[in-house]
DNA sequence: TTACTAATATACCTACCGGTATATATAATT
DNA sequence: AATTATATATACCGGTAGGTATATTAGTAA
């Protein structure tokens, strides 16, 4: 593996395990067997190793997501779809969701959180978007679609972060508990 | 107010914006304009500092918990009363309620994580023997105990977290809602 | 008054932080 | 063969991190 690779792979480790702030470059570059002038010849400094972690690791769960939740008249079946998607992907990407749910729930004013809100948002906005489409088969959605999306990114990562740290285990039956109770949620 | 007040309080104020890492002790003591000797003096180090904010903010909130989570054969009452006993806290302590979050949430071997989840596993603690009271009533409960305990609070942290973001405001109505969602989840 | 304790100040320690100036090696392009 | 761009190494920068040795002051107890 090339070195910028490896120097991607083991920061989402470290950090993962740690967080940013916790995690020196000295230390990133030492397990990389590389030296620091080698991170900053591929990464314009920490943080923007941090960005290019984010940015190559959300364009599969955007796509992903972007997909299963095209409207198409059955908002149960776009949940069911999304949820698996969320799902299957924090279980392959463990490490990264992990550091990534960690640093959208850090201090509003870290850098970090900052990155995560943003990237998030995406999803949000996705949701949202889908929500609004389906006002036109049910009118009691309107003007809370981005509470519902909100609402439910909320309970997807509440599950999520149960799966990472061995509280439940991810299958069918846990898809079907968490879109019928969101669903209760919302139509009573 | 005395050094060691306004210590607790000032450094409270910077970990809830900015992250327990990302706050120097220097500038702690120079927001409370004493000498970092001084916060020695009053505390071990800086995360004994940390400890020390847990121990004296947890207080409340364990023992209103603990009064609410008497089980008397009525389930809902208990949610009820738990739910608006977590939302009136975060409320009151929107300052700790959030550090306390991103903390509970940041990374696994990160130090200011253990101390999270020891404090949360009091709470965690508290619910677990709620609903094995409630397995005489309810014998569908059983062996799962401490996963409706963890779901709960994780539920509970979701609102909380969206009230923290001013995405809803806390009302009796999302207490109704929070309590109904999470036993439809739990009933069927 | 003396002795003791709690509280605060001055000044300083080592270790490490993120980041870089500069040189060199490797490989591709002309 | 000469030139250029990519990639890596040596050595170092100023700044700040958490923490402390030591002295001084203020209040309390004998």
């Amino acid at each position: 593996m090339d070195n910028r690779s490896k120097l991607l792979s083991e920061a989402l480790n470290l950090f993962s395990d740690r967080g940013f702030d916790a995690v020196g470059v000295q230390e990133i570059v030492n397990v990389c067997g590389v030296k620091k002038p080698t991170l900053y010849h591929y990464f314009k400094n920490k943080i923007g190793l941090l960005e290019t972690i984010f940015s190559e690791n959300f364009v599969a769960l955007k796509n992903q997501i972007s997909l299963a939740s095209e409207y198409k008249h059955d908002i149960t079946n776009n949940l069911n779809q999304i949820t698996k998607t969320f799902f299957e992907y924090a279980k392959e990407h463990q490490k990264f969701y992990r550091m990534q749910l960690s640093m959208y729930f850090s201090p509003p004013e870290n850098e970090v959180h900052q990155i995560a809100i943003k990237y998030n948002k995406e999803l949000h906005d996705l949701l949202e978007e889908m929500f609004k489409n389906a006002v036109k088969d049910h009118g009691n959605f309107r003007d809370r679609e981005g509470l519902y999306a909100a609402t439910y990114l909320g309970m997807v990562n509440t599950y999520i972060g149960m799966f990472l740290n061995r509280y439940v285990e991810i299958d069918e039956a846990l898809i079907y508990r968490l879109v019928h109770q969101f669903m209760h949620g919302i139509f009573s």
